[in-house]
DNA sequence: CCTAACATGTAGAATGGCTAGCTATGCACG
DNA sequence: CGTGCATAGCTAGCCATTCTACATGTTAGG
């Protein structure tokens, strides 16, 4: 299957892989692969520029460190983070509902 | 509530409304916010070009006509727009799902 | 008469994800 | 030994799409 467009939802996404605990990039990049059982696999031109984009906006924060011989990245949730993410949560539930509605032809009045 | 952003959808959207029967530009903004709940309200900006886009791919096909002085230009699916409508439903169910796999936080496995 | 609703459109800015390219380490396998 | 794959990080520039803002014209109603 082609690769689909997360388009919009990628912060949302990367923040819901970091609430459970810290990551680096790369695991994200896995963790989100296996969340989404394949249907999203992230190019790392897209995570890495996200997540400098969410340190900048100050949902998340990193630290380096050194796991063998390899220098990881590790990023974590913000409290800023923390609450976007619940808000994205929120929003989420309304766009999909919307969006579920509208192609499920409903004649306006379905899924209250 | 700030506009939510359609993104990647949008020809999804237009695509369903059109389906039950054809509409008018102007027509199918209305039937997008209503069966959004008002939740997308699509600028002008947004839907004529993105008509005139499906139309080129031969997703639509559109006539002019003249109500009440007025000048519309309805549109309604092609064969091949009905077909699209089918996979864009396919692939949203997969989508959606996935990302509320994501933001749930379900620990790789869940809704299969 | 003047405004709101109806109806269609375009140009250009802004957004944001993707392609393609780069660097570097550790490990398994032939 | 050296070749290649998985791990780990990064950027520049392309491209598609959506939104902002503007332009145009009609009809109905106060």
């Amino acid at each position: 299957m082609h690769a689909e467009a997360v388009k919009g939802h990628l912060d949302s996404i990367l923040l819901a892989s970091l609430e459970p605990q810290p990551l680096h990039g790369y695991a994200i990049m896995e963790a989100v692969r296996a969340g989404s059982h394949a249907s999203f696999d992230l190019p790392t031109g897209t995570v890495y520029p996200a997540l400098h984009r969410l340190e900048r906006a100050g949902l998340v924060r990193s630290k380096w460190s050194t796991v063998s011989g390899r220098r990881r990245r590790t990023y974590e949730l913000t409290d800023r983070g923390r609450r976007r993410l619940r808000e994205e949560r929120q929003s989420w539930k309304l766009f999909s509902r919307a969006v579920s509605n509208l192609l499920s032809g409903a004649p306006a009045g379905a899924t209250p």
